[in-house]
DNA sequence: CTGAAAGCGCTAACAT
DNA sequence: ATGTTAGCGCTTTCAG
């Protein structure tokens, strides 16, 4: 049969190799390796220093074959530079590691088609976990197949976790990590409210996620509950760019409505509504005020800095890894709420 | 033996469920799964079917294991958080994806011993490359070790890919994507001397790793170069904080010698800088210039707007992959440089 | 074009 | 405390 060395004429350093240098079998190898198991000290000694004197490192591969757990976690998200996801990948990373674990990454840029063909390659990869994040798509094929995957990963004895991202329902086996988002926009809203304003455009929305959706849910609610109408033509939509924000404010300043605030369904939003502003001349806050939702770095450094809802990304990322390792443990419940809050900085002005 | 089904009772669907289901061998199977191997038509498409019945997957351990390559590359970074390093992420696992391989993920946070053990675990993972992005230790001990690490890939036939640090020397097998680190801060000072300035500090500088070390460099290269004295008083020592450049320059401010300009080290470092200056009552760039290196997303988002260098971090990821897969390709260099260059903005008044 | 057989490197039950 | 044996799921010769 195929006894080559490797795909390219290279022989590594196996568990074999060991062995024989030391003069004992592969199994105590293995033993002194996992430590679980009594090995005489003289003999540990002596593997110990073939293993140095080899540079032998074991084989991931051969391991999680042989039936040894994986210790990777697979964690798919949109991109990797927006702050807001690479917080959370930080979070998930970090207790990963903490939890002896590397983490496989893929990038979806938002596509739920392309998420859908990620997701089955991490299934090749037989991960403890594997955790999505971000706005998912609310499609019902979509949906369907993602319980599906959610059933042949626990089939598997993996786990799905669904990460900022609304459950697919209480049948399926899924862990949810998700963060306050219509409560965030509802305290926010309030706050602009309670501060006098009665025309407060929200930029961004969106019925095909779920996210802008909550965010727009919680703003029409504090509305309500002020008892405040809702002007229709103040919701405007667009995407999660500051591009977006920029040419939204635009328009609402050129054909829309009145309005003193503006609450950008992003930090990242938010920018590009500052920008817009500043270009018409308008003052912020004096003028219009602006709030953003995510609190990412940036929000601090903008002039004025922006008052923003703080979304804890890092806890869910940590928390994402934690319930997933977790979840046979008793009092491990595998569907959380992270609370979100306010942040006062300098962008709004009482009215 | 140990016919157990899995770790807690799962049995997952084998290549042996889908040879069975579809009335073939298992080679078969594989075969019609790698394509590389005439398979007839009819008993391909009973395969296929027999795969979509069970929902089957392959497994990437047993493939890896049996000698076909792993499809994963290693990247090992500080953190996943800083701009800088989320650029190189993102363009890393671009062109992983693009190559058809996943990214194994572990950040370090600057330490060096805990990279050296994180770059051991990878080794574990058998990877197409592992990339280490970011600023090394100078350290000898450490040198010499990762120089046995390169080795060590070798050997496997991987490869070790030093991204955005300096090359190890000559003889070590390894890849090296650097950028104009010295080159950026040469070009940056020089915009700053015919700008007119002759105090120009230098906030961030550091002798424990090559990355400040280099752009330190550039700076007393330019003076040099006009025949500008350079006053050691004005380069001051600092880390990669926003608060480093907060302190630096406050100190500078109260009891350091005068100044017209700052450049600072990174833009991370200039957002402190700002800062001071703001609470300070200098405005910028009146009274006096401020410049930042590595032009992230936030450079364009301070008031004013911040002169900086730009480094093409998602290039550099994507280059780092590039030539280590391609390393047997003919034309294909292992250590390039990519260029550096100015971004004029707001932040710079001539003097 | 397909199947039988061997083996990748490791771990776990079974004997000592 | 250690060695023997079997087998994880897959790919790859080698026969036919």
């Amino acid at each position: 049969m195929a006894r080559r060395p490797s795909a390219d004429g290279r022989r590594r350093t196996t568990i074999k190799d060991v062995a024989t240098r030391a003069g004992v079998s592969v199994p105590t190898v293995s033993r002194v390796l996992a430590g679980n198991y009594p090995v005489a000290t003289a003999t540990r000694t002596k593997v110990l220093r073939a293993i140095r004197e080899l540079d032998y490192v074991v084989n991931a591969h051969a391991r999680a074959l042989a039936g040894a757990t994986t210790k990777t976690i697979a964690l798919v998200l949109h991109d990797i530079i927006s702050p807001f996801f690479s917080h959370i990948a930080q979070g998930v990373e970090e207790q990963a590691a903490a939890e002896g674990r590397v983490c496989l990454v893929r990038t979806t840029h938002g596509d739920a088609d392309r998420e859908l063909a990620v997701v089955e390659m991490m299934r090749e990869q037989h991960g403890d976990a594997v955790i999505l994040v971000g706005g998912a798509s609310q499609r019902d094929e979509y949906r369907e197949r993602m319980t599906r995957f959610a059933h042949a990963l626990d089939d598997a004895g993996s786990r799905l976790v669904l990460c900022g991202r609304p459950s697919l329902g209480p049948d399926v086996p899924a862990t949810v990590v998700e963060y306050d988002n219509e409560g965030g926009a509802f305290a926010m809203t309030s706050y602009l409210l309670s501060a006098g304003h009665r025309r407060i455009a929200f930029v961004g929305a969106s019925d095909m996620a779920s996210t802008p959706t909550e965010r727009v849910g919680g703003y029409v609610r504090a509305h309500e509950s002020f008892g405040v109408p809702v002007d229709p033509a103040l919701i405007v939509p667009g995407e999660f760019a500051r591009s977006s924000g920029h040419h939204a404010t635009r328009r609402l300043l050129e054909h829309g409505p009145e309005f003193t605030a503006v609450f950008a369904v992003t930090d990242i939003v938010a920018t590009g509504v500052l920008h817009a502003l500043r270009e018409a001349g308008r003052r912020v806050p004096e003028d219009v005020s602006v709030v953003g939702y995510d609190d990412i770095p940036v929000a601090a450094e903008l002039t004025p800095t922006l008052t923003t809802v703080r979304v804890p990304q890092l806890e869910l990322g940590r928390t994402a890894v934690r319930l997933a390792l977790h979840r046979h443990e008793p009092g491990t419940g595998q569907h959380v709420v992270l609370g979100t809050h306010i942040v006062v900085r300098d962008s709004v002005a009482p009215r």
